[in-house]
DNA sequence: TTGTTTTGTCATAAAATTGTCACCAAATGT
DNA sequence: ACATTTGGTGACAATTTTATGACAAAACAA
Protein backbone atom coordinates (compact mmCIF):
# COMPACT_ATOMS: atom_id res chain seq x y z
CA UNK A 1 0.00 0.00 0.00
CA UNK A 2 1.34 3.28 -0.53
CA UNK A 3 -0.06 6.56 1.47
CA UNK A 4 1.09 9.67 2.16
CA UNK A 5 -0.33 9.66 5.77
CA UNK A 6 -0.21 13.05 7.92
CA UNK A 7 -0.70 12.93 11.02
CA UNK A 8 -1.97 15.73 13.47
CA UNK A 9 -1.24 15.29 17.22
CA UNK A 10 0.09 16.52 19.97
CA UNK A 11 0.06 13.34 22.11
CA UNK A 12 3.75 12.15 21.75
CA UNK A 13 3.10 8.28 22.79
CA UNK A 14 1.15 8.08 19.55
CA UNK A 15 3.48 10.09 17.25
CA UNK A 16 5.37 7.77 18.13
CA UNK A 17 3.22 4.85 17.57
CA UNK A 18 2.27 6.26 14.16
CA UNK A 19 5.69 6.10 12.78
CA UNK A 20 6.35 2.87 13.99
CA UNK A 21 3.14 2.12 11.86
CA UNK A 22 4.11 4.52 9.36
CA UNK A 23 7.49 2.37 8.76
CA UNK A 24 4.87 -0.06 7.23
CA UNK A 25 3.35 2.44 4.41
CA UNK A 26 5.79 3.18 1.92
CA UNK A 27 6.27 6.84 2.05
CA UNK A 28 4.86 8.81 4.84
CA UNK A 29 4.78 11.85 5.88
CA UNK A 30 4.28 13.15 9.40
CA UNK A 31 2.88 17.04 9.88
CA UNK A 32 2.04 18.96 13.19
CA UNK A 33 0.08 21.97 13.08
CA UNK A 34 -0.85 23.52 16.41
CA UNK A 35 -4.89 24.49 14.95
CA UNK A 36 -7.12 24.01 12.84
CA UNK A 37 -5.99 27.20 10.64
CA UNK A 38 -2.85 25.77 10.09
CA UNK A 39 -3.80 22.37 9.83
CA UNK A 40 -6.60 22.97 7.00
CA UNK A 41 -3.52 25.16 5.44
CA UNK A 42 -1.00 22.47 5.55
CA UNK A 43 -3.71 20.00 4.16
CA UNK A 44 -4.63 21.85 1.25
CA UNK A 45 -0.80 22.28 0.75
CA UNK A 46 -0.02 18.56 1.17
CA UNK A 47 -2.72 17.21 -0.37
CA UNK A 48 -2.29 13.87 1.58
CA UNK A 49 -4.36 10.36 0.78
CA UNK A 50 -5.29 10.17 4.51
CA UNK A 51 -5.52 12.31 7.65
CA UNK A 52 -5.37 10.70 11.20
CA UNK A 53 -6.77 13.33 12.90
CA UNK A 54 -6.42 13.41 16.86
CA UNK A 55 -9.80 14.48 18.80
CA UNK A 56 -7.88 16.40 21.15
CA UNK A 57 -5.54 18.92 19.57
CA UNK A 58 -3.71 21.79 21.52
CA UNK A 59 -6.00 24.34 20.84
CA UNK A 60 -8.98 23.71 18.69
CA UNK A 61 -10.92 20.35 18.59
CA UNK A 62 -10.39 18.23 16.08
CA UNK A 63 -14.00 18.87 15.02
CA UNK A 64 -13.25 21.92 13.78
CA UNK A 65 -10.86 20.87 11.45
CA UNK A 66 -12.84 17.93 10.32
CA UNK A 67 -15.61 20.53 9.60
CA UNK A 68 -13.28 22.23 7.86
CA UNK A 69 -11.92 19.78 5.72
CA UNK A 70 -15.51 18.48 4.63
CA UNK A 71 -16.71 22.14 3.64
CA UNK A 72 -13.95 22.75 2.00
CA UNK A 73 -14.29 21.37 -1.83
CA UNK A 74 -10.70 20.35 -2.15
CA UNK A 75 -10.69 18.41 0.79
CA UNK A 76 -13.86 17.28 0.65
CA UNK A 77 -13.19 13.62 0.32
CA UNK A 78 -9.97 12.99 2.01
CA UNK A 79 -10.10 9.99 4.30
CA UNK A 80 -10.16 11.05 8.17
CA UNK A 81 -9.75 8.97 10.47
CA UNK A 82 -9.88 10.10 14.03
CA UNK A 83 -8.34 8.67 17.33
CA UNK A 84 -10.44 9.31 20.32
CA UNK A 85 -9.87 8.79 24.49
CA UNK A 86 -11.20 5.27 25.01
CA UNK A 87 -14.36 6.19 26.95
CA UNK A 88 -15.50 9.08 24.81
CA UNK A 89 -17.88 8.22 22.99
CA UNK A 90 -19.89 11.22 22.49
CA UNK A 91 -17.22 12.53 20.27
CA UNK A 92 -17.04 9.89 18.27
CA UNK A 93 -20.25 9.60 17.48
CA UNK A 94 -19.96 13.35 16.95
CA UNK A 95 -16.89 12.45 14.44
CA UNK A 96 -19.08 10.03 12.49
CA UNK A 97 -21.40 12.91 12.04
CA UNK A 98 -19.41 15.67 11.02
CA UNK A 99 -17.95 13.06 8.30
CA UNK A 100 -14.76 11.10 9.67
CA UNK A 101 -14.30 7.88 7.68
CA UNK A 102 -13.75 6.10 10.84
CA UNK A 103 -12.41 6.15 14.10
CA UNK A 104 -9.62 4.33 16.32
CA UNK A 105 -9.83 4.31 20.15
CA UNK A 106 -6.36 5.74 22.52
CA UNK A 107 -3.90 3.49 22.74
CA UNK A 108 -4.31 1.32 19.50
CA UNK A 109 -2.45 -1.43 18.14
CA UNK A 110 -0.46 -0.70 14.88
CA UNK A 111 -2.48 -3.52 13.85
CA UNK A 112 -5.45 -2.71 14.40
CA UNK A 113 -4.35 0.47 12.67
CA UNK A 114 -3.41 -0.74 9.52
CA UNK A 115 -6.52 -3.21 9.18
CA UNK A 116 -8.43 -0.32 9.18
CA UNK A 117 -6.70 1.80 6.93
CA UNK A 118 -6.32 -0.89 4.37
CA UNK A 119 -10.35 -1.44 4.86
CA UNK A 120 -10.73 2.29 4.43
CA UNK A 121 -8.66 2.56 1.34
CA UNK A 122 -10.23 -0.26 -0.02
CA UNK A 123 -13.38 1.32 0.47
CA UNK A 124 -12.80 4.87 -1.07
CA UNK A 125 -11.42 4.36 -4.54
CA UNK A 126 -12.42 7.10 -6.20
CA UNK A 127 -11.03 10.73 -6.54
CA UNK A 128 -12.78 13.76 -7.72
CA UNK A 129 -12.40 15.98 -10.47
CA UNK A 130 -12.35 19.47 -10.29
CA UNK A 131 -13.09 20.55 -13.78
CA UNK A 132 -16.30 22.26 -14.37
CA UNK A 133 -19.19 20.74 -15.38
CA UNK A 134 -21.83 22.42 -17.85
CA UNK A 135 -25.10 20.81 -18.13
CA UNK A 136 -28.68 21.82 -19.34
CA UNK A 137 -27.49 25.63 -19.59
CA UNK A 138 -26.26 25.28 -15.85
CA UNK A 139 -22.56 25.79 -15.47
CA UNK A 140 -20.49 24.30 -11.79
CA UNK A 141 -17.67 25.02 -11.14
CA UNK A 142 -16.28 23.25 -8.74
CA UNK A 143 -13.35 25.61 -7.83
CA UNK A 144 -15.28 28.60 -7.23
CA UNK A 145 -17.61 26.81 -5.67
CA UNK A 146 -20.20 28.10 -7.55
CA UNK A 147 -23.14 27.83 -10.17
CA UNK A 148 -24.67 29.93 -13.31
CA UNK A 149 -27.05 29.56 -15.13
CA UNK A 150 -25.29 31.73 -18.72
CA UNK A 151 -23.57 34.11 -16.54
CA UNK A 152 -25.63 35.04 -13.78
CA UNK A 153 -24.65 33.51 -10.20
CA UNK A 154 -27.26 31.78 -8.38
CA UNK A 155 -27.40 31.35 -4.46
CA UNK A 156 -27.67 27.96 -2.79
CA UNK A 157 -26.54 26.37 0.42
CA UNK A 158 -23.56 24.34 0.43
CA UNK A 159 -26.27 21.27 0.89
CA UNK A 160 -28.07 21.88 -2.46
CA UNK A 161 -24.49 22.79 -3.69
CA UNK A 162 -23.72 19.30 -3.00
CA UNK A 163 -26.67 17.74 -4.24
CA UNK A 164 -26.30 19.69 -7.49
CA UNK A 165 -22.78 18.84 -8.23
CA UNK A 166 -24.18 15.15 -7.92
CA UNK A 167 -26.79 15.23 -10.04
CA UNK A 168 -24.76 16.83 -12.71
CA UNK A 169 -22.45 14.32 -12.22
CA UNK A 170 -25.02 11.24 -12.83
CA UNK A 171 -27.73 12.54 -15.10
CA UNK A 172 -30.30 10.67 -16.45
CA UNK A 173 -30.58 8.27 -13.79
CA UNK A 174 -33.20 8.21 -10.89
CA UNK A 175 -31.83 7.82 -7.25
CA UNK A 176 -33.78 7.01 -4.23
CA UNK A 177 -33.92 9.25 -1.48
CA UNK A 178 -31.51 7.12 0.18
CA UNK A 179 -29.19 6.92 -2.05
CA UNK A 180 -28.71 10.79 -2.54
CA UNK A 181 -28.54 10.34 1.58
CA UNK A 182 -25.17 8.41 0.79
CA UNK A 183 -24.19 10.30 -1.96
CA UNK A 184 -24.52 13.52 -0.61
CA UNK A 185 -24.71 13.07 2.80
CA UNK A 186 -22.36 10.48 3.62
CA UNK A 187 -23.20 7.58 4.57
CA UNK A 188 -22.65 7.82 8.00
CA UNK A 189 -25.36 10.34 9.22
CA UNK A 190 -28.94 9.14 9.78
CA UNK A 191 -31.71 11.87 8.58
CA UNK A 192 -34.83 11.51 7.21
CA UNK A 193 -35.37 10.41 4.02
CA UNK A 194 -37.75 13.54 3.74
CA UNK A 195 -34.98 16.13 4.29
CA UNK A 196 -34.03 14.97 0.75
CA UNK A 197 -37.22 16.24 -0.39
CA UNK A 198 -36.71 19.82 1.46
CA UNK A 199 -33.56 20.28 -0.24
CA UNK A 200 -34.68 18.96 -3.54
CA UNK A 201 -37.13 21.71 -3.23
CA UNK A 202 -34.51 24.52 -2.06
CA UNK A 203 -32.37 23.45 -5.10
CA UNK A 204 -35.27 23.77 -7.33
CA UNK A 205 -36.18 27.32 -5.98
CA UNK A 206 -32.43 28.42 -6.36
CA UNK A 207 -32.41 27.23 -10.08
CA UNK A 208 -35.03 29.06 -10.89
CA UNK A 209 -33.77 32.39 -12.35
CA UNK A 210 -35.92 36.02 -13.93
CA UNK A 211 -35.24 34.07 -17.09
CA UNK A 212 -35.49 30.31 -17.32
CA UNK A 213 -36.18 27.74 -14.57
CA UNK A 214 -33.92 24.91 -14.31
CA UNK A 215 -35.59 23.28 -11.51
CA UNK A 216 -37.19 21.66 -13.77
CA UNK A 217 -34.27 19.76 -14.64
CA UNK A 218 -34.74 17.75 -10.98
CA UNK A 219 -37.91 15.35 -12.00
CA UNK A 220 -39.39 13.66 -9.39
CA UNK A 221 -39.79 10.19 -10.28
CA UNK A 222 -42.87 9.03 -8.18
CA UNK A 223 -42.18 6.13 -5.64
CA UNK A 224 -38.85 6.15 -6.55
CA UNK A 225 -36.95 9.42 -5.92
CA UNK A 226 -35.29 12.47 -8.37
CA UNK A 227 -33.96 12.23 -11.18
CA UNK A 228 -31.49 14.97 -13.09
CA UNK A 229 -32.28 15.20 -16.95
CA UNK A 230 -31.90 17.50 -20.18
CA UNK A 231 -34.92 16.11 -21.21
CA UNK A 232 -37.75 18.63 -21.49
CA UNK A 233 -36.71 21.86 -20.17
CA UNK A 234 -33.93 24.40 -20.15
CA UNK A 235 -31.58 23.31 -22.95
CA UNK B 1 -34.83 0.46 5.37
CA UNK B 2 -35.94 -3.17 5.43
CA UNK B 3 -33.75 -5.51 7.52
CA UNK B 4 -33.91 -9.08 9.06
CA UNK B 5 -31.51 -8.57 11.51
CA UNK B 6 -29.93 -11.41 13.66
CA UNK B 7 -28.20 -10.65 17.39
CA UNK B 8 -26.56 -13.11 18.56
CA UNK B 9 -25.47 -12.06 22.37
CA UNK B 10 -26.16 -13.09 26.20
CA UNK B 11 -26.26 -9.50 27.20
CA UNK B 12 -29.23 -8.01 28.33
CA UNK B 13 -28.46 -4.75 28.18
CA UNK B 14 -27.47 -5.22 24.43
CA UNK B 15 -30.59 -6.82 23.70
CA UNK B 16 -32.35 -4.29 25.11
CA UNK B 17 -30.68 -2.17 22.81
CA UNK B 18 -30.79 -3.83 19.98
CA UNK B 19 -35.08 -4.17 20.29
CA UNK B 20 -35.09 -0.15 20.79
CA UNK B 21 -33.05 0.47 17.68
CA UNK B 22 -34.90 -2.76 16.05
CA UNK B 23 -38.07 -0.70 16.22
CA UNK B 24 -36.80 1.59 13.41
CA UNK B 25 -36.38 -0.73 11.18
CA UNK B 26 -38.89 -2.71 9.27
CA UNK B 27 -38.66 -6.13 9.89
CA UNK B 28 -36.51 -7.78 11.93
CA UNK B 29 -35.73 -10.52 13.79
CA UNK B 30 -33.76 -11.44 16.79
CA UNK B 31 -32.14 -14.22 17.92
CA UNK B 32 -30.12 -16.20 20.24
CA UNK B 33 -27.62 -18.66 20.13
CA UNK B 34 -25.75 -20.14 22.96
CA UNK B 35 -22.93 -21.89 20.46
CA UNK B 36 -21.13 -21.24 17.40
CA UNK B 37 -22.90 -24.52 16.03
CA UNK B 38 -26.41 -23.51 16.72
CA UNK B 39 -25.81 -20.12 15.48
CA UNK B 40 -24.52 -20.91 12.05
CA UNK B 41 -27.21 -23.15 11.20
CA UNK B 42 -29.48 -20.71 12.26
CA UNK B 43 -27.91 -18.38 10.36
CA UNK B 44 -28.14 -20.57 7.39
CA UNK B 45 -31.77 -21.23 7.75
CA UNK B 46 -33.15 -17.72 8.10
CA UNK B 47 -30.44 -16.01 5.64
CA UNK B 48 -30.97 -12.41 7.40
CA UNK B 49 -28.94 -9.62 6.11
CA UNK B 50 -27.02 -8.42 8.41
CA UNK B 51 -25.74 -10.40 11.39
CA UNK B 52 -24.93 -8.29 14.76
CA UNK B 53 -22.43 -10.59 16.19
CA UNK B 54 -20.91 -10.38 20.01
CA UNK B 55 -18.06 -11.35 20.28
CA UNK B 56 -18.40 -13.09 24.28
CA UNK B 57 -20.68 -15.59 23.25
CA UNK B 58 -21.63 -18.01 26.59
CA UNK B 59 -19.79 -20.71 25.04
CA UNK B 60 -17.86 -19.98 21.97
CA UNK B 61 -16.46 -16.81 21.09
CA UNK B 62 -18.01 -14.95 18.17
CA UNK B 63 -14.61 -15.14 16.00
CA UNK B 64 -15.35 -19.14 15.71
CA UNK B 65 -18.77 -18.24 14.51
CA UNK B 66 -17.06 -15.18 11.88
CA UNK B 67 -14.33 -18.16 10.59
CA UNK B 68 -17.43 -20.31 10.09
CA UNK B 69 -19.68 -17.92 8.07
CA UNK B 70 -16.34 -17.11 6.01
CA UNK B 71 -16.21 -19.93 5.68
CA UNK B 72 -19.69 -21.25 4.28
CA UNK B 73 -20.28 -20.40 0.33
CA UNK B 74 -23.59 -19.69 1.61
CA UNK B 75 -22.83 -17.10 4.06
CA UNK B 76 -19.52 -15.79 2.87
CA UNK B 77 -20.93 -12.68 1.90
CA UNK B 78 -23.09 -11.73 4.82
CA UNK B 79 -22.44 -8.77 6.48
CA UNK B 80 -21.27 -9.11 9.66
CA UNK B 81 -20.98 -6.01 12.42
CA UNK B 82 -18.69 -7.47 15.49
CA UNK B 83 -20.21 -5.97 19.24
CA UNK B 84 -16.66 -5.80 21.21
CA UNK B 85 -16.07 -4.56 24.70
CA UNK B 86 -14.52 -1.03 25.30
CA UNK B 87 -11.45 -2.48 25.74
CA UNK B 88 -11.38 -5.56 24.03
CA UNK B 89 -9.34 -4.23 21.48
CA UNK B 90 -7.45 -7.57 20.27
CA UNK B 91 -10.14 -9.06 19.36
CA UNK B 92 -11.37 -6.45 17.54
CA UNK B 93 -8.44 -6.39 15.02
CA UNK B 94 -8.92 -10.18 15.35
CA UNK B 95 -12.40 -9.72 14.21
CA UNK B 96 -11.55 -7.33 11.38
CA UNK B 97 -8.56 -9.96 10.05
CA UNK B 98 -11.13 -12.45 10.19
CA UNK B 99 -13.23 -10.76 8.46
CA UNK B 100 -16.18 -8.99 9.79
CA UNK B 101 -17.32 -5.81 8.23
CA UNK B 102 -17.41 -3.52 11.17
CA UNK B 103 -17.06 -3.43 14.77
CA UNK B 104 -19.24 -1.42 17.46
CA UNK B 105 -17.96 -1.22 20.90
CA UNK B 106 -20.59 -1.49 23.57
CA UNK B 107 -22.12 0.37 25.02
CA UNK B 108 -23.26 1.63 21.81
CA UNK B 109 -25.55 4.96 20.96
CA UNK B 110 -28.53 3.54 18.94
CA UNK B 111 -27.93 6.31 16.48
CA UNK B 112 -24.07 5.31 16.12
CA UNK B 113 -25.89 1.73 15.88
CA UNK B 114 -28.20 2.65 12.86
CA UNK B 115 -25.81 4.92 11.10
CA UNK B 116 -23.13 1.87 10.66
CA UNK B 117 -25.95 -0.34 10.00
CA UNK B 118 -27.25 2.09 7.29
CA UNK B 119 -23.87 2.76 5.73
CA UNK B 120 -22.61 -0.92 5.51
CA UNK B 121 -26.13 -1.98 4.39
CA UNK B 122 -25.38 0.70 1.26
CA UNK B 123 -22.02 -0.35 0.65
CA UNK B 124 -23.43 -3.58 0.09
CA UNK B 125 -26.06 -3.24 -1.61
CA UNK B 126 -24.74 -4.15 -4.92
CA UNK B 127 -26.96 -2.10 -7.65
CA UNK B 128 -28.49 -4.86 -10.22
CA UNK B 129 -26.64 -3.09 -13.69
CA UNK B 130 -30.06 -3.47 -15.52
CA UNK B 131 -29.56 -3.22 -18.77
CA UNK B 132 -32.38 -1.23 -20.65
CA UNK B 133 -34.68 -3.43 -22.86
CA UNK B 134 -35.64 -2.66 -26.39
CA UNK B 135 -38.84 -4.31 -27.83
CA UNK B 136 -41.14 -3.47 -30.72
CA UNK B 137 -40.00 0.42 -30.40
CA UNK B 138 -39.90 1.05 -27.21
CA UNK B 139 -36.98 1.22 -24.94
CA UNK B 140 -37.29 1.10 -21.05
CA UNK B 141 -34.39 1.70 -18.56
CA UNK B 142 -34.37 0.35 -15.47
CA UNK B 143 -31.62 3.21 -14.53
CA UNK B 144 -33.60 6.30 -15.42
CA UNK B 145 -37.20 4.54 -14.70
CA UNK B 146 -38.29 5.52 -17.76
CA UNK B 147 -39.54 4.65 -21.20
CA UNK B 148 -39.10 6.14 -24.62
CA UNK B 149 -40.71 5.47 -27.81
CA UNK B 150 -37.60 6.96 -30.38
CA UNK B 151 -37.15 9.36 -27.94
CA UNK B 152 -40.18 10.30 -26.72
CA UNK B 153 -40.32 9.74 -22.78
CA UNK B 154 -43.86 8.52 -21.77
CA UNK B 155 -45.84 9.26 -18.91
CA UNK B 156 -46.95 6.40 -16.68
CA UNK B 157 -47.37 5.26 -12.97
CA UNK B 158 -45.58 2.50 -11.07
CA UNK B 159 -47.68 -0.08 -11.46
CA UNK B 160 -47.79 0.29 -15.26
CA UNK B 161 -43.95 0.57 -15.26
CA UNK B 162 -43.88 -2.31 -13.12
CA UNK B 163 -46.70 -3.96 -15.71
CA UNK B 164 -44.66 -3.18 -18.81
CA UNK B 165 -41.33 -4.11 -17.68
CA UNK B 166 -42.39 -7.32 -16.90
CA UNK B 167 -44.20 -7.68 -20.12
CA UNK B 168 -41.13 -6.75 -21.99
CA UNK B 169 -39.17 -9.16 -20.13
CA UNK B 170 -41.62 -11.87 -21.27
CA UNK B 171 -42.57 -11.64 -24.52
CA UNK B 172 -45.20 -13.67 -26.61
CA UNK B 173 -46.73 -15.76 -24.06
CA UNK B 174 -50.09 -15.54 -21.87
CA UNK B 175 -50.85 -14.45 -18.68
CA UNK B 176 -53.35 -14.83 -16.31
CA UNK B 177 -54.64 -12.00 -14.36
CA UNK B 178 -53.63 -14.32 -11.47
CA UNK B 179 -50.58 -14.34 -12.91
CA UNK B 180 -50.06 -10.90 -13.22
CA UNK B 181 -50.41 -9.97 -9.88
CA UNK B 182 -48.34 -12.21 -8.50
CA UNK B 183 -45.49 -11.36 -10.90
CA UNK B 184 -46.04 -7.37 -10.66
CA UNK B 185 -48.07 -6.50 -7.90
CA UNK B 186 -46.76 -9.34 -5.50
CA UNK B 187 -47.74 -12.56 -4.33
CA UNK B 188 -48.98 -11.39 -1.22
CA UNK B 189 -51.35 -8.99 -1.74
CA UNK B 190 -54.96 -8.96 -2.75
CA UNK B 191 -56.74 -7.36 -5.29
CA UNK B 192 -59.37 -8.33 -7.61
CA UNK B 193 -58.45 -10.06 -10.97
CA UNK B 194 -60.26 -7.16 -12.58
CA UNK B 195 -57.96 -4.23 -11.55
CA UNK B 196 -55.31 -5.59 -13.85
CA UNK B 197 -57.78 -4.76 -15.91
CA UNK B 198 -57.66 -1.30 -15.60
CA UNK B 199 -53.86 -0.98 -15.30
CA UNK B 200 -53.72 -3.15 -18.78
CA UNK B 201 -55.86 -0.41 -19.84
CA UNK B 202 -54.42 2.64 -18.34
CA UNK B 203 -51.15 0.86 -19.85
CA UNK B 204 -52.37 0.67 -23.44
CA UNK B 205 -52.98 4.65 -23.10
CA UNK B 206 -50.09 5.66 -21.87
CA UNK B 207 -48.43 3.83 -24.60
CA UNK B 208 -50.44 5.83 -27.32
CA UNK B 209 -48.39 8.33 -28.99
CA UNK B 210 -49.27 11.15 -31.52
CA UNK B 211 -47.15 8.98 -33.87
CA UNK B 212 -47.98 5.28 -32.83
CA UNK B 213 -49.90 3.41 -31.00
CA UNK B 214 -47.90 0.42 -29.05
CA UNK B 215 -50.83 0.19 -27.03
CA UNK B 216 -51.60 -2.68 -29.08
CA UNK B 217 -48.09 -4.60 -28.42
CA UNK B 218 -50.52 -5.61 -25.20
CA UNK B 219 -53.10 -8.35 -26.61
CA UNK B 220 -56.07 -9.90 -24.86
CA UNK B 221 -56.06 -13.46 -24.77
CA UNK B 222 -59.65 -13.98 -24.28
CA UNK B 223 -60.72 -15.92 -21.39
CA UNK B 224 -57.41 -16.56 -20.26
CA UNK B 225 -55.33 -13.06 -20.04
CA UNK B 226 -52.88 -10.69 -21.24
CA UNK B 227 -50.28 -10.78 -24.22
CA UNK B 228 -47.20 -9.01 -24.72
CA UNK B 229 -46.15 -9.59 -28.78
CA UNK B 230 -44.81 -7.69 -31.20
CA UNK B 231 -46.45 -9.74 -34.03
CA UNK B 232 -48.49 -7.11 -35.41
CA UNK B 233 -47.86 -3.23 -34.62
CA UNK B 234 -45.56 -0.94 -33.50
CA UNK B 235 -42.40 -2.29 -34.99
C1' DT C 1 -20.99 37.43 22.53
C1' DT C 2 -24.69 38.72 18.64
C1' DG C 3 -26.86 38.45 14.38
C1' DT C 4 -27.15 35.60 10.19
C1' DT C 5 -27.32 31.48 7.54
C1' DT C 6 -28.03 26.78 7.08
C1' DT C 7 -30.32 22.46 8.36
C1' DG C 8 -33.32 18.92 9.70
C1' DT C 9 -38.04 17.96 10.90
C1' DC C 10 -42.97 18.75 11.08
C1' DA C 11 -47.60 19.82 9.85
C1' DT C 12 -50.37 20.62 6.21
C1' DA C 13 -51.54 21.30 1.39
C1' DA C 14 -51.46 19.51 -3.11
C1' DA C 15 -51.03 16.03 -6.42
C1' DA C 16 -50.72 11.61 -8.27
C1' DT C 17 -51.78 6.76 -7.91
C1' DT C 18 -54.64 2.87 -6.77
C1' DG C 19 -58.31 -0.39 -6.35
C1' DT C 20 -63.27 -0.88 -7.20
C1' DC C 21 -67.57 -0.20 -9.36
C1' DA C 22 -71.11 0.38 -12.50
C1' DC C 23 -72.03 0.28 -17.05
C1' DC C 24 -71.04 -0.45 -22.00
C1' DA C 25 -69.28 -3.31 -25.85
C1' DA C 26 -67.74 -7.44 -27.86
C1' DA C 27 -67.58 -12.18 -28.09
C1' DT C 28 -69.53 -16.70 -27.27
C1' DG C 29 -72.95 -20.20 -26.97
C1' DT C 30 -77.62 -22.00 -27.60
C1' DA D 1 -81.83 -13.46 -32.08
C1' DC D 2 -81.23 -13.85 -27.27
C1' DA D 3 -78.93 -14.81 -23.14
C1' DT D 4 -74.57 -15.16 -21.03
C1' DT D 5 -69.88 -14.44 -20.35
C1' DT D 6 -65.76 -11.67 -20.75
C1' DG D 7 -63.24 -7.57 -21.57
C1' DG D 8 -63.11 -2.27 -22.05
C1' DT D 9 -63.84 2.25 -20.01
C1' DG D 10 -64.87 6.30 -17.31
C1' DA D 11 -65.61 7.77 -12.82
C1' DC D 12 -64.53 8.11 -7.99
C1' DA D 13 -63.12 7.86 -3.28
C1' DA D 14 -59.39 6.18 -0.52
C1' DT D 15 -54.74 5.97 -0.09
C1' DT D 16 -50.12 7.09 -0.94
C1' DT D 17 -46.62 10.12 -2.20
C1' DT D 18 -44.69 14.83 -2.88
C1' DA D 19 -44.52 19.78 -2.35
C1' DT D 20 -44.30 23.58 0.52
C1' DG D 21 -44.12 26.89 4.37
C1' DA D 22 -42.80 27.43 8.98
C1' DC D 23 -39.78 26.78 12.82
C1' DA D 24 -36.23 25.81 16.13
C1' DA D 25 -31.72 24.08 16.73
C1' DA D 26 -27.20 24.14 15.09
C1' DA D 27 -23.51 26.09 12.74
C1' DC D 28 -21.24 30.24 11.24
C1' DA D 29 -19.30 34.77 10.77
C1' DA D 30 -18.26 38.96 12.75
Amino acid sequence: MTATTILIVDDEAAIREMIRVGLELAGYECLEASNAQDAHGIIVDQRPDLVLLDWMMPVTSGIELLRRLRRDEVTRDLLVIMLTAKDDEDNRVQGLDVGADDYITKPFSSRELMARIKAIMRRSTNREQEESIEVGGLKLDPASHRVFVDTQPLEMGPTEFKLLKFFMTHQERAYSRGQLLDQVWGSNVYVEERTVDVHIRRLRKALQTDQRDCGLLIQTVRGTGYRFSTTGVCA
